[in-house]
DNA sequence: AAATATTTTTAGGTGAGCCTAATTTTATAT
DNA sequence: ATATAAAATTAGGCTCACCTAAAAATATTT
């Protein structure tokens, strides 16, 4: 069995794995699980114990292969979720990761396929992040940080590396919405602020920290 | 904090206590939430302890003020789950019950408040039982079992006294769906088999055990 | 290479929610 | 009223997921 803890684990290396590739080390999960090293020490020996992940002393952990699948499983399982609260329930995406927190971990295959089929099968979560299907599969994407671009580049904005509500309603207030159409007026070489026009609206100041975390796609 | 142990005891008290009037006992609760007497001797004195019942050494317990808002609200969570499974995701109505019990312990009274918006504020479950509102009231209804009833009544078929998946799978086979309408043809006095017309179709013979756990209402 | 700082592990505990076995209390039968 | 049966409580343990403090391993400075 699976106990929420050892989801909420699993999903942690994944989502710490997921970018760097390497072994995700003790105190990187005690700094994201926000428990203390020791219960992370503690912990994923009996993981390792599971062959849900492989641990090297003093070095890290990597999932195997059941441990990503339970790991994706439950990301599908939040995304799904989050979905259903903006798009059924009206929630702000702001307001529903706490909530998918609690509902990922709830235990029946059969519900999330039918909610999987109510929802419409989305490819996307509130946030713009990529729904995976039942089977662990990942679409493709090619989106990078605003920042990489350059002036005269128009892009599509389809989703946010900073997940913070604080990051989320600077955006909502600030009118951007994931889907909006920008084009890169100018650049200022010395502070990487950028001059954009939404949506073909009146141009928009971004600093630095906001283009770094708005992902885009060029169209 | 209320824990879904708690939450658990808190329901299954109310259940036992909302029939019988009487106090709940510890083999009851034993019983109902498939733990050990000595379990729950344990437990009713934490939750003694917090006022949320009150405790008569070796006679039961009942629930205080607070600790039935809190299992009325447990009830009112699970039963709008419930709803939402059969409208929204084509559940059938035997196989929800599982699944809110999950569910029904997911934190966030703003959820249910949505839940329950989207769901146009439904007075009742699929299994016909009332769903209280925000403030914990219940709507008054006057069922009765049909074996309660004569021959002649003109009834409707509203809810149920048995909630097991045995019963609610027999009334779907047999075409016997909430909101029913039938008509006694005839009571046999041996062994009150009753004899009903359901709908205006082909005549029925239900047994003493099947019209003891429907529940009807006379119109 | 040594000294120091940081990270990880080990050792020993805690509370929640459960258990069995033994004991005590309450109810029922004789 | 006694004996017997049933129900409830107490005593003592267990596992899970966490903790702090101390020790050991690894990394970084000097
Ligand atoms: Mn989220
Ligand atoms: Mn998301
Ligand atoms: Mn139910
Ligand atoms: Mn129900």
């Amino acid at each position: 069995m699976t106990s929420s803890a050892e989801e909420n684990y699993l999903k942690a290396i994944y989502k710490l794995h997921e970018t760097s590739g390497a072994m995700v080390t003790t105190s990187e999960l005690a700094d994201s699980l926000k428990v203390s090293a020791a219960s992370v020490t503690d912990f994923i020996k009996k993981i390792a114990a599971k062959k849900l992940v492989t641990y090297e002393k003093s070095k890290g952990v990597k999932l195997t292969d059941s441990g990503k699948q339970i790991a994706v499983n439950i990301i599908r399982k939040h995304r799904l979720w989050e979905v259903w609260l903006v798009d059924k329930l009206n929630f702000k995406w702001d307001e529903v990761h706490d909530i998918a927190e609690q509902l990922e971990h709830v235990v029946s295959n059969e519900l999330i396929d039918h909610l999987d089929k109510h929802l419409g099968y989305p490819a996307t979560d509130p946030h713009g992040d990529l729904i995976p299907d039942s089977k662990g599969r990942f679409a493709k994407t090619a989106s990078k940080p605003l920042l990489d671009c350059i002036t005269g580049d128009k892009v599509k904005f389809i989703g946010v590396a900073d997940h913070s509500n604080n990051f989320l309603q600077y955006l909502t207030k600030n009118n951007l919405h994931l889907g909006d159409e920008i084009l890169i007026e100018s650049v200022e070489t010395f502070d990487s602020t950028f001059t954009v026009k939404v949506s073909g609206k009146a141009n928009k100041v971004l600093s630095k920290e906001v283009v770094k975390n708005l992902l885009v796609t060029v169209i």
